[in-house]
DNA sequence: TATTGTTATACTCTATAACTATA
DNA sequence: TATAGTTATAGAGTATAACAATA
């Protein structure tokens, strides 16, 4: 007896599942999680960020941000430097390497979107595009990247 | 320099997230974690499941499953009682609360829904449904409930 | 006084591996 | 030997609170 609307979230939600079920195996081989793809990407989009920043963005406590930008660092995919401006805070930007793995994203997100839709005629992949983006516009929330 | 199909993916994900942002927190304002509505939703379509079954159908380790029903069964959710036909095992179902509280979470899921959807012409999300559906029928994956 | 980022702590969820009791 | 479920352990991810340094 569910409303059009719920069937729709609940359809929402399974497509969903279906779709990052590929997409976490695939990152996860190349020892991405989907924390850091975010993480990776939301900065890509915002160079040179505070931590403060990319944790407003994502929708986190900023606790949550420090540990994801140490292993980050480690990785040696960023980097942490302080703010000139602000001796409180830190500029945070993608290395060289940074960027690769942004491209390999770009790669593996494209595979599996490509992978998974694969079965969709493309007028309807047109469609599917137009709804969603209607629907995203009538709604807020931290904008953010896939993964 | 995305293709259609990368693009769509990263449209899904977003609408998935700006709907489950309002779901987690109403949910969580009840006391529901998003793995116990799925555990209890799961079991509301398959009623006297195992334990294993259901790890099988939510796609997760059989030990992931022991914590939530203990859990639940605590909340007095859920009974745990032997399998006849099976000393190994336990047949799961809901007690008369969980069942109030799998009322609880449709009405929820309603709400949450309607909501969010509220913005989208009527004609919209029939045809964003339609969509959802056929691209959820050509694809595989642990079928299960939403949350 | 407010803000940036940290340390300390705890919680949810899940995984792997070793174990038991049954099959 | 294989399976159902548990115990033990570990890890990712995130929250809140208290704190330091700076604004």
């Amino acid at each position: 007896m569910s409303s059009g609307a719920t069937e729709l979230g609940e359809l929402l939600v399974a497509a969903y599942r279906a779709f990052t079920q590929q997409g976490r195996a695939r990152f996860g081989e190349h020892g991405l999680s989907p924390a850091k793809v975010r993480l990776l990407t939301t900065l890509h989009h915002r160079q040179d960020s505070r931590m403060r920043d990319l944790a407003d963005v994502l929708g986190v406590s900023g606790r949550a941000v420090t540990p994801l930008v140490d292993a980050l660092e480690s990785d040696g995919l960023i980097t942490r430097k302080p703010d000139p401006g602000d001796r409180r805070a830190f500029r945070l930007a993608l290395t060289d390497a940074g960027l690769g793995t942004i491209d390999q994203i770009a790669r593996l997100q494209q595979q599996v979107s490509e992978d998974i839709f694969r079965g969709m005629p493309a007028e309807d992949q047109r469609e599917l595009a137009r709804l969603l983006r209607a629907f995203l516009g009538t709604t807020h929330g931290p904008g953010c990247p896939p993964a």
